[in-house]
RNA sequence: CGGGGUGUAGCGCAGACUGGUAGCGCACCUGCUUUGGGAGCAGGGUGUCGGAGGUUCAAGUCCUCUCACCCCGACCA
């Protein structure tokens, strides 16, 4: 391709509007356009990155022994009722009406859609297995979108789905979209790692995320430095290091209660400082709805609360943190000044590192008023003890003996969940078994953020002068750039190479712009092609071209008659 | 949805407080020179100053309403 045929509007500066690297480079690279909040035209360099992408999908998927099919966009409600979803995915859901005034929305994802299709079409165990996929837009109403493809409203999702006849099979399957991803990834030139996973809203027993490593990473991914264990922050389970170990009542004292002016120091870092104690010696009580329920969570001062977690225990979708008011109605004290000690009518849930901890300091439940040397059963006790903080760096791991865990950044671009019968259930998506009666076939869904990943792959490969891309996924193998396009003697090799190339079946790129030498090397390395094979008069007259690797900018002098012969692809 | 901010040329921005012919850099077009890391000189403005009302002799600037976009938060594959 000529770089002149080719619409690449590249940028000097950044825009204004992008935030991320990822996001700032794409622009720069005039890949994507911003059409809306959230919505972005794919230029051709864009495209052919994503087609790149697509590619690789489809053939691992297809190894994999799913089938490609394509769904609508919009979407019927009546489906979405079936499910009861209409109602639980709230306005993340465009909605819509035709001429009609009959109600549609644009999907976000099509459990029901396919759900819908499988049921009316497979009567019989001999039908199943069966894992349908396609590569399509989703719109997701995001309320911030943000970060360019990183999170947009509309962005391109590659969405499985397998159905089987019974668990074990539906492991199985499972496990075959669990390998494919892998191999995607790996094939895409990206950094990586499968941790476990809340299921979330999309529901079902159990789940997968994989998250590319970047340090702009929205997720936190924790792992273990001894064993295979990872997970996701919602996910992760920790052994704490200090209150379980140290903090035994029975190696303590037992010091008497005592009652401590505090005034104006609600903050777990002013309570702490005023009082002279380290934060892990103080228990922070977060009163929370979950439901129609309110109740006070106890967190230990240098820890947070996991609402996921916490939500679970409550058997609810979501919690929320009461408003001050509601605080100081609850409590009888302004929001700051909570605490375990004479609640009334509160149902109470201590976190499991909270357990066995003594001579803590709690919210007095009475302006400027916090308790001091307060210890556990003596004074209070919690009606439950459960797992519902974040883990931190350093705690132990849940799965091996001597582990400690990290935590790192990561990009969610895939996810895969073991439905169960979740949707075979609430649509009624039966086959007949051997014996002739209706089961409930079990379901299982595989996305892969498409359009994220081509972010999440500049994040994890860039420098200050640009893209570097994977090869596997790059718009372009080689970029030829002639230096100066007005010597016949250059102009002519370039094109030379070109072909030569070309008919050898390699993506190259000529810039055949009439453009100085520093230009078209600022914007090839803007656009992150992996080779720069540098044609200028200097090297001519010594019969040689360099071949430059974008990635590490090594310099290859070769022989203008040997490059063709000797190219490997 | 709450808080903050920005809309002026393709991109980045100034002009607004204090109303008086819409500007700067880059990009773009023409010509000449130049040609190995974002060239120089000369010429050219490509703009409903986000939109609608209003105040005024006069509005990019003041007032009201509105739309869009960005950031923080809550939320989320």
């Amino acid at each position: 391709m000529y770089y002149t045929k080719l619409l690449i509007p590249t940028l000097r500066e950044e825009p204004g509007e992008a935030e991320i690297i990822s996001h700032k480079l794409m622009l720069r690279a005039g890949m994507i356009r911003k059409l809306a909040a959230g919505i972005y035209n794919y230029l051709p360099l864009g495209y052919r990155v994503l087609r790149k992408i697509e590619t690789i999908v489809r053939e691992e998927m297809n190894r994999a022994g799913a089938q490609e099919i394509f769904m609508p966009m919009v979407l019927p409600a009546e489906l979405w009722r079936e499910t009861g979803r209409w109602d639980q995915y709230g306005k993340e859901l465009l909605r819509l009406k035709d001429r009609h005034d009959r109600e549609f929305c644009l999907g976000p994802t099509h459990e029901e859609v396919v759900t819908d299709l499988i049921r009316k079409e497979v009567k019989s165990y001999r039908q199943l297995p069966l894992n349908l996929y396609q590569i399509q837009s989703k719109f997701r109403d995001e309320i911030r979108p943000r970060f360019g493809l990183m999170r947009g409203r509309e962005f391109i999702m590659k969405d499985a789905y397998s159905f089987d006849i019974d668990e074990a099979c539906a492991e199985e399957s499972y496990r075959k979209m669990f390998e494919a991803y892998n191999s995607i990834f790996r094939r895409c030139g990206l950094i990586f790692k499968p941790v476990e996973a809340d299921s979330g809203l999309i529901g079902g027993s159990f789940s997968h995320e994989f998250m590319v490593l970047a340090d702009t990473g929205e997720e936190a991914v924790v792992s273990c430095d001894a064993c295979g264990y990872a997970a996701n922050m919602e996910k992760a389970e920790g052994k704490s290091q200090k209150s379980e170990v140290r903090s035994q009542k029975s190696e303590y004292d037992l010091l008497p209660l005592e009652r401590k002016t505090t005034p104006g120091k609600k903050s777990v870092e002013d309570v702490a400082a005023f009082l002279g104690v380290a934060k892990e010696q103080l228990v922070k009580t977060l009163l929370m709805r979950g439901g129609d329920k309110v109740v006070a969570v106890l967190v230990r001062g240098d820890h947070e609360l996991n609402e996921t977690k916490f939500a679970r225990i409550l058997n609810v979708t979501e919690v929320e943190l009461l408003a001050p008011a509601e605080v100081e109605k609850a409590t009888g004290a302004p929001s700051g000044f909570s605490g375990p000690v004479g609640l009334k009518d509160i149902l109470v849930i201590a976190d499991s590192a909270v357990k066995g901890m003594a001579n803590f300091v709690v919210g007095g439940n009475e302006k400027d008023m916090h308790l001091i040397n307060v210890s556990m059963e003596r004074d209070f006790t919690p009606d439950q003890f459960a797992d519902v903080r974040n883990v931190q760096e350093g705690d132990g791991c849940p799965r091996c003996e001597t582990g400690k865990l990290i935590i790192v950044r990561g990009i969610e671009v895939g996810h895969t969940f073991k439905l169960g019968t979740k949707y075979s259930v609430s649509m009624d998506a039966t086959y007949l078994d051997e014996a002739g009666r209706p089961q409930h076939m079990v379901m299982g869904c595989y996305g892969i953020g498409v359009s994220r990943i081509i972010a999440a792959a500049i994040e994890q490969n860039h420098d200050k002068d640009g893209i570097i891309w994977p090869a596997a996924i790059a718009p372009f193998k080689v970029i030829i750039l002639p230096l100066n396009m007005t010597s016949g003697n250059v102009k002519t090799t370039a094109e030379s190479i070109y072909k030569g190339l070309s008919e050898k079946g390699v993506e190259v790129l000529l810039d055949d712009r009439d453009e100085r030498a520093g230009v078209k090397f600022k914007d090839a390395d803007l656009l992150g092609i992996p080779v720069q094979i540098v044609v200028g008069d200097k090297g001519l007259n010594r019969g040689i071209v360099e071949i430059k690797t974008r990635a590490t900018r090594e310099v290859k002098e070769v022989a203008v008659e040997q490059l063709i012969l000797s190219w490997e692809i």
